[in-house]
RNA sequence: GCCGAGGUAGCUCAACGGUAGAGCAGCUGAUUCGUAAUCAGCAGGUUGUGGGUUCAAAUCCCAUCCUCGGCUCCA
């Protein structure tokens, strides 16, 4: 320590008191003198809300909070030096290799490697090794930052070393004047990097390397693709034991997984890829979410529609498609002479109706749904069980309005999509508002307008939700829902966009009360996005364990032996008069084994009549909790028909 | 599309240059049982596909299709 300067500052700390500390004083020394407590739970520190390291020295009057391993920005400062931990021991076993980036993510962090040879899972076993080796020296981790004028040198410096990828950010870095060049050394390895990071790599303790994949640098495909180390790191030991295991259970929920157990629906090499198979279970399924889906359409004032899986190329023309949708789309076929191509989308069909005649302003607003099924090219590489596929139908709707009516219509879709996706248990959506990019149609005020619309229905909803600005389509903004699936990728599955071009580019009108033409305002929703991925969504949500009104099993019903045969038949057919899938299991096998192969089968209920019951009148329903509850026959209809009824999520 | 890993019986996996095997599921028979697997027998595969190397290929090589982990994109 240095002699600081005589001239006190004022560090107002996060509980509002003010604590006056020599300029110069590191945010390390003000924790130690908040209390010693403190200072050894800390990992970090905030100044003016941005992270810093402990070894920051306070300079100004400033707002500083100590970050600890408690806080949730605690793991962002062991994460980043996790990485580097990795690049260190990368680097040490493989000097020739050349380092990119090393970020924190969600749940961990990644380094992108430049190496000839790919990283194998031994490999990663090896660089394991070789950062606890590293982390147990307790290798101070220090800081230094660099003028411009000497990190000048240090490009021709990196790129000496064939340090290409680190030469380009620190160009990039320097580019923008007044920027802080700094660099981060921890035993022999030293990283370009702006921090911040724990004090030394002894905090270092509970980590682990997880996967390897390609990854472009910097996520552009023309570049070259590197090699990205995924891992994850915690202060505590079962912090890291705990996120293993949600990893584990993820995978135990995963719906290809499940959809292969349950024989919910299947891929097949002679269909080809992204294209699904219902088996009828699933189909089952969804032919219950699509019932419930009709009814709550019409409910809603919708009118249901049906459209062709081709049309003309001319249509397609027309829509815009062929010129800003054309590598997603199949490749067209020949009809007698007319090109035709398969649709990837169901707008302009529903156009195609609207304007089939002229619209009185009394109609609108017009809403048109359709369980549209659709055809998309994606690449290979991103196809993904049900999430992502090639055919996918949608629950598309496109809703005509008066530009009068735009707030009451969006309000009134938000609200109607909260009620689709909470009837299926889904509570926790990331809701993403997408405003005008830089390339538009349409006027600059009505933008300004759906905009704010589509911001107030959420705000009225009570959802919370980011700004993606610039990020809506050329054609109007939007609001996009994601879902959460089990391995924390998030899938965009509720979409509503208002579309202010293809009522210009179909000419759609309407007459006004005015008597005069006026343009209609288009609104895409798809509520559940596509049958497939929301299938999946649930299939994951639910464990597979799904509620009684869409189990494909609903009850099984199991006679302990053959005299009991005909008690237990007139129980089955009683389930199955009141509307309920039942399957029936004489006694040819053990109880013990039926039990078994419906819980596997995760049927929810079992109804279980032996002697005692078929004599009294009652059965012995087997909950999924395994537990068991005797009860009249007349009482059991009731339970499962009110349940199915209901629509109750499974508890 | 790109980088990497992988495709063996319906499912989960073994065999990794020398005749392809197990458990579960299936079928047949016996067992009639009180809440997670009764017993026995039988059957089941041109090892994703096509080529090549070899006396011999599931195994080695090439191509191709598909799946998986990512990059990028979207419902």
């Amino acid at each position: 320590m240095s002699a600081v300067q005589s001239a006190p500052i004022a560090i107002t700390l996060p509980d509002g008191s003010v604590r006056e500390v020599a300029a110069g004083t590191r945010c390390i020394d003000l924790a130690e003198q908040i209390s010693h407590q403190l200072a050894k739970k800390a990992v970090g520190a905030r100044i003016e809300g941005k992270l810093a390291d402990l070894r920051t020295p306070l300079e100004r009057s400033v707002r500083v909070e100590i970050v600890t391993a408690d806080d949730p920005d605690g793991l962002t400062f062991l994460r980043h030096s996790a990485a580097h931990l990795l690049a260190e021991a990368v680097t040490e076993l493989w000097p020739e290799t050349k380092v990119a980036i090393g970020p924190v993510i969600a749940d961990g962090f990644y380094y992108d490697f430049d190496r000839p040879e790919p990283f194998s899972s031994e490999d990663l076993e090896q660089i394991e090794k070789v950062m606890r080796k590293h982390a147990g020296a307790a290798e101070p981790i220090e800081r230094t930052e660099v003028p411009h004028d000497a990190a000048m040198a240090k490009v021709t410096g990196f790129l000496g070393q064939g340090e290409i990828y680190k030469a380009e950010i620190l160009e990039g870095i320097l580019a923008e004047p007044g920027s802080v060049v700094s660099f981060y050394r921890q035993g022999t390895f030293t990283d370009l990097c702006e921090g911040p990071h724990v004090a030394h790599t002894g905090l270092i303790r509970h980590f682990k390397l997880l996967s390897v994949a390609g990854a472009y640098w910097r996520g552009d495909e023309k570049n070259k693709m590197l090699q990205r180390i995924y891992g994850t790191a915690y202060f505590k030991e079962d912090d890291l034991k705990a996120h293993l295991h949600r990893i584990e259970e993820a995978a135990r929920r995963d719906h290809r997984k499940l959809g292969k157990e349950l024989d919910l629906f299947g891929q097949y090499d002679d269909i080809g890829p992204g294209l699904i198979l219902w088996h009828p279970k699933g189909a089952l399924i969804r032919n219950e979410i699509e019932t419930f889906w009709r009814k709550a359409h019409y409910e809603g004032g919708y009118d249901l529609v049906y459209t062709p899986h081709i049309a003309k190329t001319t249509l397609w023309n027309k829509s815009g498609h062929t010129g800003f949708y054309r590598e997603n789309m199949f490749s067209g076929m020949d009809v007698d002479g007319q090109e035709y191509l398969v649709k990837p989308m169901n707008c302009p069909y529903h156009i195609q109706i609207f304007n089939n005649r002229t619209r009185s302003y009394r109609e609108l607003p017009l809403r048109w749904a359709e369980l549209g099924t659709v055809y998309r090219y994606e690449r290979s590489g991103v196809l993904h069980g049900l999430l992502r596929v090639r055919g996918f139908t949608q629950d598309d709707a496109h809703l005509f309005v008066r530009p009068d009516q735009l707030e009451s219509e969006l309000d009134r879709v938000i609200d109607f999509v909260l009620y689709i996706l909470r009837t299926f248990g889904f509570a926790k959506f990331e809701a993403y508002l997408a405003t005008r990019p830089e390339k538009f149609v349409g006027e600059p005020a009505m933008w300004e307008r759906a905009t704010k619309a589509l911001a107030d229905a959420l705000v009225k909803n009570g959802l919370d939700y980011e700004v993606d600005e610039g990020g809506g389509a050329f054609y109007g903004p939007k609001i996009d829902l994601k879902l959460k699936d089990t391995l924390g990728r998030s899938w965009q599955c509720s979409t509503i966009q208002v579309d202010f071009n293809n009522p210009e580019r179909f000419d759609m009108k309407f007459t006004g009360s005015d008597g005069k033409e006026h343009r209609p305002v288009m609104i895409h929703r798809a509520l559940m996005g596509s049958m497939e991925r929301f299938f999946g969504c649930l299939v994951e949500q639910y464990a597979g364990h799904f509620p009684l009104w869409l189990a494909p099993v609903q009850c099984s019903v199991f006679p302990i032996s053959e005299d009991v045969d005909e008690a237990a038949l007139q129980v089955a057919d009683r389930l199955r008069k009141a509307g309920l899938r039942i399957d029936y299991r004489d006694a040819s096998d053990h109880l013990n084994a039926r039990i078994k192969e419906a819980q596997l089968a995760k049927v929810p209920y079992m109804a279980v009549i032996g002697k005692r019951e078929a004599e009294a009148g009652t059965v012995a329903l087997r909950l999924a909790s395994g537990k068991q509850e005797v009860m009249a026959i007349a009482d059991l209809v009731g339970r499962l028909t009110r349940e199915v009824q209901d629509k109750s999520l499974p508890s």
